[in-house]
DNA sequence: AATAAATATTGACATTTGTCGATATTATGA
DNA sequence: TCATAATATCGACAAATGTCAATATTTATT
């Protein structure tokens, strides 16, 4: 996965909305009759944040009828745990290496 | 950590150059004499980096003289990889119940 | 076909954010 | 104490972003 893919799924868990919408789809309380009430946000906010969170690949969705399903990707999170991973992993692998300064012009 | 932290976290992601300054802490590329030639960005704006990423906990400072120095926090690390990885175990939790429809007013 | 319901798109607007030049602050060394 | 180097802060500005009302689109039902 590219480097910009994890750019785009940062930007997208950053924003409350969509993370509270992240983190309802993972404990599945994001059910038709309260989704909207907990997110307060409009049809087209919500519509808006929904396709944002499915180019990040964080999340799929099924269309059936008139209704969209959306559940959570879990491969794109596994990748992205392991983005973050490598953070601490080539830290300790470098020891005090990895201090640095930040040097004006 | 609360949650506002965690959308501190991912905010501080969410920007390419940061994610380079991370990116080069974490294999120690960041040394003193290259540092700004990779972030290409100017003095004030790499100090404003800084500070975004240092309140969100990711990475830490010391100061030495005139020079700062810094590093990875790896406990913040560990616990955005864990805050993520619960987005994971909800779903297997649940079945088929995580599966969403965004309604309409 | 006509209506209704769910979702998407458009256009507009206010807020947030990234950026830089200029300047201030802090700490070192002559 | 004065000059210098590293970093921080300020003020301004352009670009990106979140939001909504209005409208369009899609699909099922009568």
């Amino acid at each position: 996965m590219k480097n910009t893919q994890y750019l785009k799924i940062f930007k997208a868990l950053a924003d409350q909305t969509r993370l509270n919408i992240v983190s309802m789809l993972s404990i599945g309380k994001c059910v038709p009759a309260n989704c909207l009430k907990n997110c307060r946000s409009s049809q087209p906010t919500l519509s808006h944040h929904m396709k944002i969170l499915i180019a990040s690949g964080l999340i799929k969705s099924r269309k059936n009828a008139t209704w969209v399903y959306y559940s959570i990707d879990q491969s794109t999170i596994k990748k992205t745990m392991n983005f973050i991973d490598q953070l601490t992993n080539a830290k300790t692998d470098h020891g005090n290496q990895q201090i640095t300064k930040v040097c004006s012009k």
